[in-house]
DNA sequence: GTGGTTGATGAGACCGCGTCTCATCAACGT
DNA sequence: ACGTTGATGAGACGCGGTCTCATCAACCAC
């Protein structure tokens, strides 16, 4: 049991998506934000670094997960089989409770640029550290870089159509996507 | 002939750069680079949209520029074709006394997190310039995307190459680089 | 239990970003 | 000579984000 009520952070970012989506991201003071969740200004920037992180912050662990599925890959495989295991391990985050709030995350972040901008960001990050656990398996740069480019997009791809409501569970979509793409990148010409 | 001094606009930009390469870009305020200019902190924010903005907006013309390459491309080229034209239509751009410039905007913009994350966002909007127009002649939405991408990335790293003092002009650069993508990407397994 | 420690929170000052309004003024046309 | 145009300056304003200090509930040691 903690001192305080324990989720002040998700009761920030719930606060923070209603708000977004009642009034728009722009008509929305950090310290609104902060009251509907019965805090202060002060306590939203010590959990979040600014306020488009609110929204984020959920995604750092997809990093970590990524790589963990590459680094515990069986020996031999191929750089896509890697990209396969890492959404493998990201899969367990998607649980069904969380399409909803996918869908309502996904609609608050196309609303304005500074949060599309930030998404870019947070997407480059996903693709350089799964780039980085594919090095760390000794794929070499280009290929590294081009099947961790495919699988952020498989990832994200798949998270739309997952908050879009489709009956597959995430990891079938992902795993679809990843073919689908490849498929596609083999036959460019 | 104008009646102020007409390059106010890359007075700012010089301006900026500098000042981030001397002190940093958190240690300098907008008001700072508005005076080594010449001008005003108002007059900064009719220039650029914020603080960020004045090291990319230069490169606000490479979607118009890669569009027009797609579109101006023969009919019955294959998708990479197409984007090996909206290189080649930007290659203009790119004039040997702009290379030690370019060199000193890379380091300036990887010092700092919230550059880089400009520098995505600018480069997802590329990418969908580049996807936008590769649709409109015809190529379906997945080998749009995929080449967009390969273009995109063949763009950037060609442009690090040239800023680097690699001998070949920027044209030989970017067709290189696509050359290899596209190698790398239909030998991924 | 008494007292000290820990750690999340609140209060409020502070500065820079970004917007807005109004005034200024050089160049141009009539 | 006069009005118009358009870039600029001046300055107020609100919000984002940082920082410091005070508060206070839970926990621990004795």
């Amino acid at each position: 049991m903690a001192r305080w009520e324990p989720d002040s952070r998700m009761r920030l970012v719930r606060a923070a998506i209603d708000l977004f989506a009642e009034q728009g991201y722009d008509e929305t003071t950090v310290a609104e934000i902060a009251a509907r969740a019965g805090l202060t200004k002060a306590t939203f920037f010590r959990q979040f670094r600014d306020k488009r992180e609110v929204l984020f912050a959920g995604q750092d662990a997809h990093s970590t997960l990524l790589a963990e599925g590459v680094a515990a890959a069986p020996d031999g495989a191929t750089p896509l089989e890697l990209v396969a295991a890492a959404l493998d391990a990201v899969t367990a985050s998607f649980v069904e409770e969380q399409r909803a709030f996918g869908a309502r995350l996904r609609a608050v972040v196309a609303s304005h640029d500074e949060l599309v901008e930030r998404d870019a960001f947070k997407r480059a990050g996903l693709a350089g550290a799964l780039r980085a656990a594919l090095r760390e398996r000794g794929i070499a740069d280009t290929p590294a870089g081009l099947a961790a480019e495919l699988g952020v997009e498989a990832f994200h791809r798949a998270f739309a159509r997952w908050c879009d409501g489709e009956p597959e569970d995430y990891g079938t979509l992902a795993r679809a996507e990843l073919d689908a793409l490849h498929a596609a990148a083999a036959a460019l010409r």
